[in-house]
DNA sequence: GACTAAGCGAGACGGTACGTCGCGTCTTAAA
DNA sequence: TTTAAGACGCGACGTACCGTCTCGCTTAGTC
């Protein structure tokens, strides 16, 4: 039944027993029926019962991980924030800027992520330590990409030097966040480029 | 402004009755007590019987007028937007765009209005009609007014005659919505200002 | 408004109101539509808010004659008592036996009568009010029917004289109720023939 | 850690499965809550809200079991049915068939089957499921009793050889039921030995 | 090669809230 | 005065999922 031995499928394998693996197929079977249910019936019509029917994992075994369904989704949402990678460097920052803007619309329009953070952004903002984990895993990240393209952009001498990394933040995902979850508006191809260019005079040096 | 509107939603009917004054009491009742639950324990942890319980109303009467609660959670949204007021005029543009700022951030921070959207902001997101509702009753009015203040702008000479005011929208409340629902960062009394100093350049004539 | 003075049509007429015209219509709507819903869906799903729909005649209304369901349905089963004429004479009495056993059955088997009494039989064995009026209306008329019959056949040489009027009714509707009530078994047409001919050597004189 | 197997919590435990026992615990507390509240408040006003209230189970426990208060109270029928012992046997058929009668009275009129019986009688003569179940648990019973008997009696040559058991169970119990729902008439200590002694010259050979 | 212990499945259970049905009361307006 | 119309408070319904618990079974790694 279980053949692999020599766990090389990327499953962390510390000095620990060999428990180890079987947690670890139990918690990508309950994770990916998780994410599925979530795509198919939105973050209400998720229930804890559905994904240990789904996913073959017994209910109790599900609540031995994750406290509450939040937990669980916020586990998903985590594990689908592992996968995105930091953004590429490119020719200049204003592409930089225009890919990093067309990387999140995507993100949150054709991947699951989107339909995730609509189920989960009112428990983020209203529960602080899902809002404290958020933070840690995802905020400080996309804060971190932005800061250190500033900082190229502030060395290249495209960007003007006393640019602040936050509001930077703010004004390129914050109007996705708004059309995403509120204003509904669409966001084509050529969305990043229309609001980059709409800022250059005020990140150009 | 418990008059009944122009009847689209949970004000049914008209024929002018003496019921319509006990109608119109339970309906604050009603809407009060969901305001304060809302804003007390997010939308999550609504519930209908909670709302009976404090509003001193039979839960079968609420349920005779709202079918769902989420259709309960849309009229005490509307009910709420409706004290929104427009944006008064100022000296110049960019006082009227900090005005605008600082205002929303005001509503958002200090009234119950920012609860109730942390509670809601996931309903307003997946589920479509009462998305479409939102738009209609809130999203569209922030958009003509910010249009109005742009047009102005445009005549005053002070705003460059190309501006998108759908853009403007999102660069002027997007900041704001994403610190107030996800990165959790503070919003001063300076943030208004910050902000559209920031973004003079790219409206600027 | 009609108003008929000279009320004819067996309508109890007091003061001559024309009001007591528009209550027996009333009257007679409810009784109906009572009725007809008892047999349709027996009495445990017989509602006060179905009859009034059913005869179009306001629940309040309703309540002002009947303090609750019970006494409706008590209504209508006097309303259908009265029309149970009483034994005819026969030639013999043991003819005369058969038939009063073959119109009971009849009664309960092929008239909406026998639907009321399935509906009713526990309320009128479990509310004392209602067994009351019960046996003053109904068992008691036919104690009378039977040991008329009975006079009559110890009279005629046919009974013997000490024959108990109650037990021979008991003798002779009991089994038609088990029968409909509990066990089930069919009651063909001979069955008031058989019935008779058992109890014959127990009866004759 | 491991602490003895020997129940030391007063809860016994056999060699069965723990579920099961833990089943059968909850089961009884519920069928003696249901039989409790049945005695005290007539069926009427029985409601699986109060079982389980009275129990101490949980009310979607009880769902889980039961479908409907009728499933619920028919339970409780059967597991008192299944309390009922078959007559004995007496020196005579005639004393059988007193003593046949006397224990129906006794058990209508004194324990809580009656009470029961007369609640269920309206679901069970309505219902088709719940009479299929009723004449296969206890009418069935019964006729085989009165069959036995019947038979007994005509071996030993005090029955006439003809008599139907089917008939010779209506007017044995009709009457009693008759009495019990119907008509009120007392059953006193004598009405078994008065009722036989009206049948036996229709019975004995 | 049995022993130990962790991980797990199974599922009964107590509990909260759901959304619904029907009750019986009350008020108003029309006939 | 009687009735129709209908809003309302209320109690119970039967359901869905919640999160907890206890029970054995399986599966390593250990003694």
């Amino acid at each position: 039944m279980n053949i692999s031995k020599a766990g090389d499928d990327g499953t962390p394998r510390s000095a620990g027993s060999g428990h180890d693996e079987r947690r670890a197929r139990t918690q990508r079977a309950v994770l990916d029926a998780t994410r599925e249910l979530l795509a198919e019936n939105g973050f209400g019509n998720l229930t804890v019962e559905g994904v240990a029917a789904r996913s073959g994992v017994a209910k109790t075994t599900i609540y031995r991980r994750y406290r509450s369904k939040n937990d669980l989704a916020l586990a998903v949402l985590l594990d689908m924030v592992d996968e995105v990678s930091t953004q590429p460097y490119a020719a200049d920052t204003w592409s930089e800027l225009v890919s990093l803007v067309d990387r999140t619309v995507e993100l949150m329009c054709t991947s699951l992520m989107g339909l995730v953070m609509k189920g989960l952004v009112s428990e983020v903002a209203a529960d602080p330590e899902l809002a404290r984990v958020y933070r840690d895993r995802v905020v400080s990240h996309r804060l971190a990409d932005v800061s250190a393209l500033v900082e190229r952009g502030i060395s290249r001498g495209e960007l003007r030097a006393d640019l602040d990394s936050e509001m930077v933040t703010d004004l390129l995902l914050g109007p996705i966040y708004y059309r995403f979850f509120l204003s509904g508006a669409a966001m084509d191809d050529g969305f990043g480029q229309r609001l980059v260019t709409t800022l250059r005079p005020s990140f150009a040096s």
